[in-house]
DNA sequence: AGCGAAGCTCGGACGC
DNA sequence: TGCGTCCGAGCTTCGC
């Protein structure tokens, strides 16, 4: 599900529901969610008093700070949060409650039961996993175009999943890496190490200028994203190839063809994109 | 009805 | 041993 962007506007929408908000009991229905500590108890026992300070985000990890710790949370492919009553039922895929001392309660819901979530004192969330192989945000300035080029030259591996590699740059997934590659004009089959000095040029400042505008947006919604007010997000009216099979390309109306790179489901149009 | 694919990433296997 | 890279697993749902 979540890329970047949708992370960031779930970041926004949860902040606003729960920032303050003290944590009362927690309650685990599936244990394997929880990374860290490894006893679910000490997960549960660690978060219980503890207030909800900020929310932030890494790459495509979202980031509670509480008071003595961080909890960091990914969502994979459904995770989602929202914010009930505890009165209210549960409903169905809820692996994980946050009942919070004013009696509304944060819930964690995930059809796959792919997430995860890793707690660390306050500080030292940057020495272990998930956050410590993490490359720069595209919106960080040490992504340059230098960085990026270096990152580029040293691998035989084609472009595609260099870009979806998170230890290269956190937060692109499989829409906006085809999305920024239509814009680029680069086939994803590219070896990474064959791009020109241009088109990393290109690469960079379009996967920049994709993401802005679909944090703008809201997010893409393609079956089941939602933020958590329960908002779809509408960047996929904007889409150019992801999606788009046996569309005519917007630019120049040949039709855009699926195929399989590194495994993964991949848009272009054949003629925008040469390899 | 069954198979494959779906907004993802980790870890093990493989080949230099 | 140590890398870089590839592939399957972890889950459930949905659509062809």
């Amino acid at each position: 599900m979540p890329e970047l962007p949708e992370v960031e506007t779930i970041r926004k929408t949860l902040k606003q529901l729960v920032l303050n908000k003290t944590i009362e009991e927690v309650k685990v229905f599936w244990p394997n969610i929880i990374k860290k500590p490894d006893d679910v108890e000490e997960f549960k026992h660690l978060l219980a008093g503890q207030t909800i300070r900020d929310m932030s985000r890494q790459g495509k990890f979202l980031i509670f700070q509480l008071d003595d710790y961080v909890l960091i949370s990914h969502l994979r492919m459904e995770g989602k949060y929202s914010v009930h009553q505890k009165i209210e039922p549960v409903q169905k895929h809820t692996h994980v409650l946050f009942t919070f001392t004013d009696g509304e309660e944060l819930r964690y819901n995930d059809v796959r039961k792919f997430g995860t979530m890793h707690i660390y004192p306050k500080g030292q969330e940057l020495d272990g996993k998930p956050l410590n192989q993490l490359g720069p945000d595209p919106f960080d300035p040490a992504f340059t175009e230098e960085y990026l080029y270096q990152k580029l030259k040293k691998t035989e591996r084609v472009i595609k999943a260099v870009l979806l590699d998170q230890t290269v740059v956190a937060g692109l997934g499989n829409i906006y890496v085809d999305e920024t590659l239509f814009k680029a004009g680069v086939h994803p089959l590219k070896r990474a190490s064959k791009l020109t000095k241009k088109e990393v040029q290109k690469v960079r400042k379009e996967a920049i200028s994709t993401l802005e505008e679909a944090v703008k947006q809201g997010g893409t919604t393609i079956r089941s994203y939602v933020n958590s007010q329960g908002d779809m997000g509408m960047f996929q009216q904007e889409l150019f190839v992801y999606g788009q099979e046996n569309e005519a390309c917007k630019k120049c109306g040949n039709a855009i063809i699926k195929l399989k790179v590194g495994g993964r489901g991949t848009h272009i149009c054949p003629s925008c994109q040469k390899e």
